[in-house]
DNA sequence: GTAGGGTTAG
């Protein structure tokens, strides 16, 4: 840059050439602006077709668009490689639609688009979720034979995985016959953010019989889905390949460890993993604070969140969510709403309905369900299933009828098939004693033939995992599992446990109701789990809906009776169980 | 005379 500072005016073309070169190495954005009036003055600029190409890669890397756009227009004679850098930056920083004008624009210019176009047009395609634009992509790519190309492989299965469409994903990626690791990579992604960590955790698997050699995206894409599963095993066994591998001391693996060992209940190893990283970048901050807030350790969630700001880390949405839900856990009114309010205020951070949701959850579980209520009216977002939710969680924890009501009939236009929320407002009938009431709703259900989901619990056992679902009699050991609950059973009526089945839905006799109750898929994971580990081991639960009350005293009495930690992921939040105490302090 | 696909936190 030193020739900058020169007083000539006059620079060879070849010097600008290295000059520029040299700016886009560093993105450089300002003294490549310089050169670019210098250019201009000297009227060079419309001649040199490799100087222009140069400014405009520049002011495309560097997010100036409007630059790069204007000097792109300014070309008079433009070749694919142009288009390509410039479709390039709307790709990456948007607005998407750019991408696909000067698409448009291409096609009209009679260019082709190639393996380098395609890439570009399909991220913006995932930025947007545009998924007929995507197909109308692919279309595109199959009649211009790119389809095996890897680049373009890779893109496409992204797009699918943006708009969920998981066996499109697949379709490419198996029809791709030289693969690379970065296809492989594409396609573990896809099953990980859409919800099939086993999935991801099978091919990856695959992969690695195949011989390809997993690289640091392979890793971080396998941590996070084995985080999911809440498979500490499979974690584990993936921390010790970090090692072989040599990522151990990698920063992003690393996080993916941190984020993998506070989601399976171990919080304390997750910190100590934290405390190695040697650049704290912004997600590992969110991944241990969210940790805490999940488990319940709000003060740790706090205190990690201030020194995260003594560091000058810049938090985001994100680590508000963390910040929110951590106060949400510990009942910290006056904080909550002190952060909530400094988020907006020092962060500009806009709130998003997940923000809302934490507030809502907050003000309900100290009670303040008309200030909960309030707030739901004068959100700038619309309300989601999430927000009226936690606001008929919260009615039910406080046994407020009305507000339950009006919460359920929002939820029932927001997600008409979900059995769950109705549940939770027969229930809050069922409390208050309010019996006409609940036989309506029942009519109602059974009028709209709303049946409850099934429940199901998993629990990994010597590295495998074991899924049961209520009532289920399918496992091998099933007839064992059933003998110890029974046992646990006799245990728990000397400790004086009557069933509550409230909890249980249908029209049945009590005696069959008692039955179902114990058949709950979380028990049966639970009694697997005590009759296939040593005496004193951990267990972890994970179920797809809410744990239900019953069961929540039951696997309380299980604790203290068979000296275990147990911990429950359900669908909203964990259970830590222990000594017959559970550390969402009953209020979930 | 150049560029590109996959990565974690909610």
């Amino acid at each position: 840059m030193l020739l900058l500072r020169l007083k000539s005016p006059i620079l060879s073309q070849n010097s600008y050439s290295f000059l520029l070169k040299s700016c886009i190495a560093r993105k450089a954005v300002e003294p490549g602006k310089q050169l670019h009036a210098r250019l201009f003055i000297n009227g060079i600029i419309f001649h040199d077709f490799n100087l222009a190409t140069k400014l405009v890669n520049l002011y495309s890397i560097c997010h100036s668009l409007t630059y790069a756009h204007n000097l792109f227009d300014k070309i008079p004679k433009r070749n694919l490689f142009l288009w390509n850098i410039l479709i390039r930056g709307y790709a990456w920083n948007g607005p998407y639609e750019s991408a696909f004008q000067l698409y448009h624009q291409l096609l009209d210019h009679g260019l082709d688009p190639d393996n380098f176009t395609f890439p570009f047009l399909l991220k913006a395609c995932s930025g947007l979720s545009a998924i007929n634009l995507g197909k109308a992509i692919h279309n595109r790519v199959i009649k211009t034979g790119w389809e095996m190309d890897v680049f373009v492989g890779a893109a496409l299965i992204d797009m699918y995985a943006k708009c969920g469409y998981v066996n499109e994903s697949r379709l490419v990626f198996d029809n791709i016959m030289n693969r690379d690791v970065v296809l492989w990579n594409s396609m573990l992604a896809t099953y990980a953010q859409n919800g099939h960590p086993e999935e991801c955790m099978k091919l990856c698997c695959e992969m690695v019989f195949q011989n390809f050699m997993p690289t640091e995206a392979t890793l971080v894409t396998a941590i996070s889905a084995s985080a999911d599963l809440g498979a500490i095993n499979q974690g584990r066994e993936l921390h010790g390949y970090s090692w072989k591998l040599g990522f151990v001391f990698n920063d992003k693996v690393k996080t993916g460890l941190v984020d993998m060992y506070a989601k399976s209940g171990n919080v304390k190893i997750a910190r100590v993993l934290f405390e190695e990283l040697r650049e704290k970048r912004l997600v590992s901050w969110n991944a241990m604070i969210t940790g805490y807030a999940m488990h319940g350790h709000a003060h740790e969630a706090l205190n990690l969140f201030k020194r995260m700001l003594e560091y000058s880390t810049q938090p985001d949405h994100i680590t508000f969510v963390g910040v929110l839900s951590a106060c949400n856990r510990g009942a910290l009114l006056d904080e909550g709403q002190m952060y909530f309010d400094s988020m907006i205020k020092d962060y500009c951070i806009e709130p998003s309905v997940q923000h809302f949701t934490c507030m809502i959850d907050l003000l309900g579980h100290c009670n303040r369900l008309n200030e909960a209520y309030r707030l739901i009216t004068e959100m700038k977002v619309t309300p989601d299933s999430g927000v009226w939710g936690a606001l008929l969680n919260s009615c039910k924890i406080h046994g407020n009828v009305e507000l339950g009501e009006l919460a359920l009939e929002r939820l029932i236009k927001l997600q008409p098939d979900d059995a769950g929320n109705y549940v939770i407002l027969s229930n809050i009938y069922a409390q208050a004693g309010k019996w006409e009431r609940l036989q309506n709703l029942r009519k109602v259900m059974i009028e709209r033939n709303i049946k409850k989901s099934i429940a199901c619990s998993w629990i990994e056992v010597k590295n495998k995992i074991h899924a049961f679902v209520c009532g289920d009699t399918s496992h091998p050991m099933s007839d064992e599992l059933y003998e110890e609950l029974e046992k646990m059973g006799e245990f728990m009526a000397e400790a004086g446990y009557i069933p509550n089945t409230s909890p249980v839905f249908f029209d049945v006799e009590d005696d069959e109701k008692m039955e179902m109750v114990n058949g709950h898929s979380e028990r049966l994971a639970i009694a697997f789990g005590l009759i296939s580990t040593p005496p004193g081991a951990k267990l972890l639960v994970t179920k797809n809906l809410r744990v239900c009350e019953d069961c929540h005293v039951v696997i309380k009495l299980i604790s203290k009776i068979k000296k275990r930690e147990i911990t429950v992921r359900d669908v909203n939040r964990y259970h830590h169980f222990k000594d017959g105490i559970c550390s969402c302090g009953d209020y979930w």
